[in-house]
DNA sequence: CTCGTTTGGTTGATGTGTCAACCCGAGCGG
DNA sequence: CCGCTCGGGTTGACACATCAACCAAACGAG
């Protein structure tokens, strides 16, 4: 079981490397996640949603707007928005042409206004302030680069499988 | 609403790097998996299982250890375990001294022997030759630190809430 | 006009994660 | 012996994600 230096394994860094990042991105998605839920009764989700609404100025939102944002896939949005109606977080409000309107509630502002800034505090103690701000600028390069070479990837290989 | 510069807020180069960042891990974790569930029927979740029961060279472990090496709730453990008990996966044998073991099946140990390579050389492909040999070691060095950090943050915040 | 396709959105089934409660046997103070 | 708590594990209820199917207006070609 050696002797692979070429096929697909990872070496010993590369493994190592790979599974702190991994146990890193857990731990520190569970450590805002949790604090989030048990300060403010938002979960991730909830907060992304209205991070996109918030920013939006008017504070209301087609759904394909907040889909392309997020990248969520509609099925996903559509039953996050409903369950968040009913939490009080925004509204559907009907709309002259077609299709409803997403809305944040005076709820959902005065949530996310709450909520924001502490969550960028943790941002700031447990991500960026340990990076630095040049191995942040690293991450930043290569994480964009990454991104771009999976978008070739699937443009090359998978353009609608017909 | 400015003049925060001080304050918990990101600025743009720290916000565009942690979204940046929050974009790689969601598309990269996406294509992994969704590439696992295509090719091999597997989830992450099932694959991480078998990963760590193959690992263990006698190919059985009890619960608990895997949920120590996963950082899984027990709960989950425990639901999975038995979703994947019921796709011939795994199975649950007593042994002498109380409590089941997990063994991993044919099935399972074909599966894993099978999809593993595969997935490394996806990791490979898309994460460890994007990186390249020093930033990935700078990223391996950092995420150690912030599990760390998160560690000891939690340790002296949350003892036990008594 | 009409038919087929695309677009924006909903719905239901099913798989998965999370929380709290519970179960049960082991160790232990009294 | 009794009653504790504790550790390992299960269960049920619920929140969430994913997939495929569906719906209805808009659009475009014939």
């Amino acid at each position: 079981m050696d002797g692979v230096s070429k096929g697909p394994w990872l070496d010993d860094d590369e493994q190592k490397a790979w599974r702190s990042y991994l146990l890193m991105h857990r731990t520190l998605k569970a450590h805002l996640e949790r604090h989030l839920q048990r300060e403010f009764g938002l979960s991730g989700s909830d907060f992304e949603m209205l991070v996109n609404l918030s920013e939006s100025e008017s504070g209301r939102m087609r759904a394909f707007e907040l889909g392309r944002a997020t990248q969520w896939e509609k099925s996903r949005l559509s039953h996050h928005l409903t369950r968040m109606e009913k939490r009080g977080l925004i509204r559907k409000e009907a709309c002259d042409s077609r299709y409803p309107e997403i809305v944040i509630t005076e709820e959902g502002m005065a949530a996310i206004k709450e909520s924001a800034p502490a969550q960028a505090a943790l941002v700031r103690q447990f991500f960026v302030d340990v990076f630095g701000p040049e191995r942040l600028g690293l991450l930043g390069e290569v994480s964009d680069e990454i991104v771009e070479t999976i978008g070739e990837h699937c443009a090359t290989d998978c353009p609608l499988e017909t």
